[in-house]
DNA sequence: CCGAACTTTCAGTATTTACTGAAAGTATTG
DNA sequence: CAATACTTTCAGTAAATACTGAAAGTTCGG
């Protein structure tokens, strides 16, 4: 029937969601962001309650270390928020459910870990070959020009929308669908 | 002064050169593309020429079977095309130059291969829940049709962006940034 | 069809990236 | 201030990914 129900019977609900988690993660390993991420970021957006790194290992069936690091990297991003219950002393971790939010952080996070570092790559050369002559110095350039004021109106354009609301994106998302 | 000058003696701007391709590439690698491919993408924007596969094993130092798979690939993607001249034998490669078209190349095909798959999942996952009872089991259900409800949505606004040309998607900017 | 000029594939290997588990570090509490 | 309950780090290892080079496949002119 199914693959993994090998010592412990789950239920049909536990096995849709930790299927879930599990290929939630496989996608996040296309997109530059390693699986563990992607899968505890998965599995603390579906809990009702916020989860200790214990819960985290076990639910995941990772080491502490990886579960630490990766629960620690994913609160650096802003996605989770540690949460401290008086008369505890382990930390628990939420996740950001709202997917408006979600997105605006991916969308500012990787604007400032990967456009940004392109642009200024691009501004470089574009420095670096102003005074140049000749035909493949002088076509490299303008390829360089343009990627750069692309990139560079791409962030701008991406900084407006991450910095709308839920309610005036929708409007405006309106307008581009027409 | 600089790193490599080993053996051969570059010029400024071959310099200059040399560094973006091998920069862009460290970038594609932290996108989900490989570093050798991003560096042939790299390298084939910014030549005034198609290039032989000989050329770019020579140019990037790669053999023929990585210069082949990468070379291939981004044929695949539509970023390169093959290009057959009268007389010789041999394929050569060139490059879409137009930012615009890079772009929505890209958006295409990402949507494609990252964003279908995962409404899927979403769409799958909410089926296989719909009747199930349960705190857990309803919130689980709310959140993921809270990220298929986006996730859609966000394809058809890329969707959209992705077919129009470069005038009314400026058009369309100036009113975001406007 | 033969051989030359090229393209394609892929088993083996190298490199990169991620993960483990245990030890060291840091509060907190009685 | 010692024992406890946690968090953090990191050397070593495992897993995933990318690359090489050579052999097999294809195409084409003579």
């Amino acid at each position: 029937m199914s693959n993994q129900n090998t010592a412990t019977q789950l239920g049909l609900f536990e096995e849709v969601r930790d299927d879930f988690v599990a290929q939630w993660g496989a996608f996040g390993s296309h997109w530059g962001i390693n699986r563990t991420m992607a899968q505890i970021h998965a599995l603390l957006m579906i809990s009702t309650k916020a989860l200790s790194t214990d819960e985290v290992m076990d639910s995941l069936g990772i080491s502490r270390g990886n579960a630490h690091t990766n629960l620690k990297e994913l609160v650096g991003w802003g996605l989770l928020r540690i949460i401290v219950r008086r008369g505890e002393r382990k930390e628990f971790f939420e996740a950001e459910k709202d997917v408006w939010k979600i997105f605006t952080i991916i969308l500012r996070e990787r604007q400032r870990r990967e456009i940004d570092p392109a642009l200024e790559l691009l501004r470089d050369c574009h420095r670096d070959t102003e005074d140049l002559q000749g035909a493949d110095a002088e076509a490299f350039r303008k390829q360089i020009r343009e990627l750069e004021q692309f990139v560079s109106f791409a962030r701008n354009v991406g900084g407006n929308v991450g910095k709308l609301s839920y309610g005036p994106a929708m409007k405006l998302a309106a307008k581009i669908l027409g």
